[in-house]
DNA sequence: ATGGCACTCACAGAGTGA
């Protein structure tokens, strides 16, 4: 099974991306964050004439997040879960799904604005709320997966100028020590299971040609349960969509299972 | 030091993102 997640900035502008990426990746699950429109705007009809089913919950404007899942797996419908259970929030940003007995956890983890703000308060409050929920569902589901735009950039090595970004917002000390409390479940980084290039990331600004000098950082991530990390043969971020026209800002992460 | 780009809503320019 081929997994992937992909922050597609607006599913509205990035529709045709999708569906072109789709159609070469050949992916079985993909993970989408930042959807920005109603449920009753998701192009569901037009995904399904491609051979993908999906669920999301998404909102006007902001946030949202679904899954494409690949005609003839087998998808859980008693078992759908949106948002984090018990964590009050109008944000759509959570999406949970169970494909071929894989626990698939969908994931926009809020930006934060900076350290000190009221934003970056909330980002906290938010990866302790699902830290909590992790440890719960790996219980019931000992192949997890959780997929998406964390933004946190993990280490230095995920960080084009380590010493410009030090103490920012996506790389300080508080957001990275939610990220390790996370693996401390027993979740594993796919990426960092394999042999990697050096600077290799998954998000360019759009400004000052940063991704023509690779500027960027490593935030989107696929963590994986030990009894998944087992089988997982790969890991990869596919720079190419991010060289189309009017690109998103991120790249999707590939990771194959078995 | 600041802004730089893109998207949404809505029709100007603010809010948000990372």
């Amino acid at each position: 099974m081929k997994i992937a997640t992909w922050n597609v900035n607006s599913l509205k502008v990035r529709q045709q991306h999708v569906i072109d990426w789709l159609e070469t990746s050949r992916a079985d699950v993909l993970c989408l964050q930042e959807l920005k429109l109603p449920d009753e705007k998701f192009p569901h009809v037009e995904l399904a004439e491609k051979g993908y089913r999906s669920w999301y919950a998404g909102q006007k404007t902001y946030n949202g997040v679904g899954i494409l899942v690949r005609d003839g797996l087998n998808v859980d419908e008693s078992n759908i879960v949106r948002n984090i259970p018990g964590f009050e929030d109008p944000q759509q940003r959570v999406i949970a799904a169970t494909i071929e007995g894989v626990r698939i956890i969908c994931a926009y983890f809020p930006n934060g604005q900076a350290p000190g703000t009221e934003k970056f308060a909330y980002k906290l409050r938010w990866l302790a709320a699902l830290h909590d929920w992790i440890a719960s569902e790996m219980a019931l589901h000992p192949k997890l997966a959780l997929l998406g735009d964390y933004n946190i950039a993990p280490e230095d090595r995920d960080v084009h100028d380590p010493k410009a970004w030090e103490g920012q917002n996506l790389v300080s000390p508080e957001e990275r020590a939610a990220f390790v409390q996370l693996i401390g479940l027993g979740l594993l980084d796919a990426f960092r299971q394999f042999e990697q290039q050096d600077k290799i990331y998954s998000w360019w600004d759009y400004r000052m040609m940063a991704f023509r000098r690779n500027a960027g950082l490593r935030i989107d991530h696929i963590l994986l349960s030990k009894a998944l990390a087992d089988v997982c043969s790969s890991c990869d971020i596919d720079k190419v969509p991010r060289k189309w026209d009017q690109p998103s800002d991120h790249a999707p992460v590939v990771a194959q299972l078995g």
